[in-house]
RNA sequence: GGUCCGGUAGCUCAGCUGGAUAGAGCAUCAGCCUUCUAAGCUGAGGGUCAUUGGUUCGAAUCCAAUCCGGAUCACCA
């Protein structure tokens, strides 16, 4: 049990003993005590003062007293300032915490029994990875990670868009241009080689689009149907008509303009193709199914290289090819209990006007599924394969309205799993000068960036040259464990609610508030205690020193931290805790000597703090991905 | 326009279930390697916690309004 919970505990006894009423952990709060004033923590009892009609020193007094002379063990004293009342927690409380904290595994939970599925990474198979997907992937691995460290059963999952549009584009690019070239002809990791075309695609519409504009300015529309070429004339009208005094002129301009180019873009010649694939693609057109094969045979063997990199892996992996059809049959059923509804033209919707939202669409007029049909099929297809208490999905935040429709559709389905769905949503990350976009070649490439990390981590070792005797082997081993623990660590240390700005040049730093700092810590721990190894037992009588109390204060926080980044699904929390612990062990380190303490007593005690710490920076940074060097 | 999210040091971020004089890292400046790894340590400067009002013993934290930034509101995924 922690300090904080035994505080806690004790505090609520006490207050009963001396008050009438029954108390709560609700009528205080405990604090880590501010480092001027003396004390470990303090209690806040103000919102007491009211309820009990007694001033807060008296208050503090009675609590104080009772505490120190009730559990003299924990409690070795304490002061009241201002209302506050400090409480110093007893030398040897903190040290027989070392009993356990030495345990590797120390923090973990005891199984629950929770079944807990976490999806996340679930690429498109027409591009190679960019800086987002990384968040993702370490964000969704992580958590698993934490998760299954808490005690639950976890299984990662992963759904991969290998169908649709997008993928079209790419196998249309490389059969009018690609000259039947392979990544194996040209050298180029499969992802990249589909990626390549896939840009190729986009220019080349981009081109097009621009052809039918100047048709256009000269008052050609016959690459438009009768439909669209009436919105067309529509839009251009608003446009013309738009007041440039409007405040809200660059916006309007701006929106209709946008919605022109994208009608223009659907015009395309190309486009058309596309479409064409992608209809014969759903009919099995034979040579369509071989190029998609092939095409997403190439991307599966550059993510395998990349993910096998980064570390991510799943216990399961869904294909949209497969589950695209699923949901259907739901919607049917819903549409029996009226859940849903068919407007005129055939086409199925929900009404979500009373939760606040819209009418959202489940089935097309043609009777095919849109995005969020297959959702909810796939989602009912994971709670029958593993039977799950909870299911997360990592998305970016740009999905949030999409994710809350989800799930409220299948609580109006009134389907078992609804409820424990839950949309772990993460900002995108931004580059200095704003957001990336792929279609004018702002993204940052997974690839290039942890290639770049593992050239800073290999430079910086050979410029310090403290491993000069490892094999090249265990060096190229090395730059890798420091190359992808500080990108790792560099997008995981930041709250994944929020959107986060990317600085290249801050990055490739491996200073401070970094994974190499964290990972040196450990380094430096191992180094001392492959000198000495803690023996015999802590016997330990004297006054702990400032700095190792700061250590136990730190070690013994570890279980707690782990519990909140479960509970708010969050590695950040982790990432945090472990800088500060470094932090604080790198301060003890340069004050005191551990192998060569003054005492035995003092070295065993320090031999042992050397070995807690490195446990816990281990098993901290193997939940965020990152390896921990013996030697670096 | 509706909905949602955010605004804390020059930059990147903690702190947000209300508590004492708001913290880190980077950058800047000044020190520390004959002692277990200097990818380290110690110190200094740097703040109208977007603005205004409210709630109360107490507000960066809660509420309201305003300003600024972002996301989203497809028979796309």
């Amino acid at each position: 049990m922690s300090i904080l919970h035994i505080l806690s505990q004790y505090t609520i006894k006490s207050l009963g003993e001396l008050y009438p009423g029954s108390f709560s952990a609700g009528d205080f709060q405990i604090n880590q005590t501010k480092p001027e004033f003396e004390g470990d923590y303090t209690l806040v009892l103000f919102s007491l003062v009211k309820k009990l009609k007694i001033a807060p020193e008296a208050l503090c007094d009675a609590l104080g007293r009772k505490l120190v002379q009730q559990h003299p063990e924990i409690f070795s004293s304490y002061n009241i300032i201002k209302g506050f009342l400090n409480l110093s927690i007893s030398d040897s409380y903190w040290v027989n915490i070392l009993s356990n904290s030495v345990d590797p595994d120390f923090g973990k939970s005891a199984p629950t029994g929770r079944r807990v599925m976490v999806e996340y990474s679930s690429p498109n198979t027409n591009k190679p990875l960019h800086l987002g997907h990384l968040r993702n992937n370490f964000l969704g691995w992580s958590v698993a990670e934490i998760l299954k460290f808490n005690g639950n059963e976890v299984f990662k999952s992963c759904i991969v868009n290998d169908r649709g549009v997008h993928i079209c584009k790419s196998m249309l690019a490389w059969e009018k241009w690609g000259n039947k070239e392979t990544p194996k002809s040209t050298g180029i990791k499969g992802d990249h080689l589909v990626g390549d075309y896939y840009v190729k695609f986009e220019n080349a519409l981009k081109r097009e689009a621009e052809e039918l504009k100047q048709k256009e300015g000269n008052g050609n529309f016959v690459h438009y149907d009768a439909p669209t070429a009436d919105k067309v004339q529509v839009l251009s009208n608003a446009l013309a008509n738009l007041n440039p005094t409007d405040t809200k002129y660059t916006d309007k301009k701006e929106k209709i303009e946008g919605e022109l180019k994208e009608l223009r873009r659907g015009a395309t010649p190309l486009m058309k193709e596309v479409k064409q694939m992608l209809v014969d693609w759903e009919a099995g057109k034979p040579e369509v199914i071989a190029l998609w094969k092939q095409m997403n045979n190439w991307v599966y063997e550059g993510f395998d290289v990349t993910y096998k990199k980064i570390g991510t892996d799943f216990d399961k992996v869904y294909y949209e090819s497969n589950t695209y059809l699923l949901g259907k049959d739901i919607v049917e059923e819903g549409l029996k209990k009226n859940v849903f509804f068919k407007k005129d033209d055939g086409s199925v919707w929900i009404d979500l006007q009373k939760e606040g939202l819209d009418e959202k669409l489940v089935l097309r007029k043609d009777g095919t599924s849109v995005y969020i049909t297959q959702d909810i099929g796939l989602a009912e297809q994971k709670y029958r394969e593993f039977n799950t208490d909870q299911s997360i999905y990592v998305i970016a935040d740009e999905q949030n309205y999409h994710m809350t429709v989800l799930k409220l559709i299948c609580q109006k389905l009134g389907l078992a799993f609804a409820h424990d769905i839950f949309h772990l949503s993460y900002g995108m990350v931004e580059l200095p000068s704003g957001r990336m976009k792929s279609r004018e070649g702002t993204v940052v490439d997974a690839d290039d960036m942890i290639e770049e990390m593992v050239k800073t981590a290999q430079k910086h070792t050979t410029e310090l040259g403290k491993v000069n005797d490892f094999t090249e082997e265990e060096l190229s081993q090395l730059y890798e464990t420091l190359g992808i623990g500080a990108i790792k660590f560099y997008l995981l240390r930041v709250d994944p609610k929020k959107r986060m700005v990317f600085n290249p040049e801050e990055s490739i730093d491996f200073h401070g508030f970094t994974g190499p700092f964290i990972q040196y810590t450990h380094a430096r721990i191992k180094s001392i205690l492959r000198k000495a190894q803690p023996g015999g037992t802590v016997n330990y009588s004297a006054a702990l020193l400032p700095l190792e109390k700061e250590l136990l204060v730190s070690i013994e926080h570890y279980p707690e931290v782990l519990q909140q980044a479960a509970k708010e699904l969050n590695p950040s929390v982790l990432a945090n805790y472990l800088f500060s612990l470094a932090k604080t062990f790198n301060s003890f380190y340069s004050e005191h000597q551990v192998a060569n303490a003054e005492t035995e007593e003092k070295k065993q005690l320090r031999l042992r703090l050397a070995v807690s710490t490195g446990n816990i920076l281990s098993s901290g940074l193997k939940m965020l991905g990152i390896r921990a060097p013996e030697r670096m």
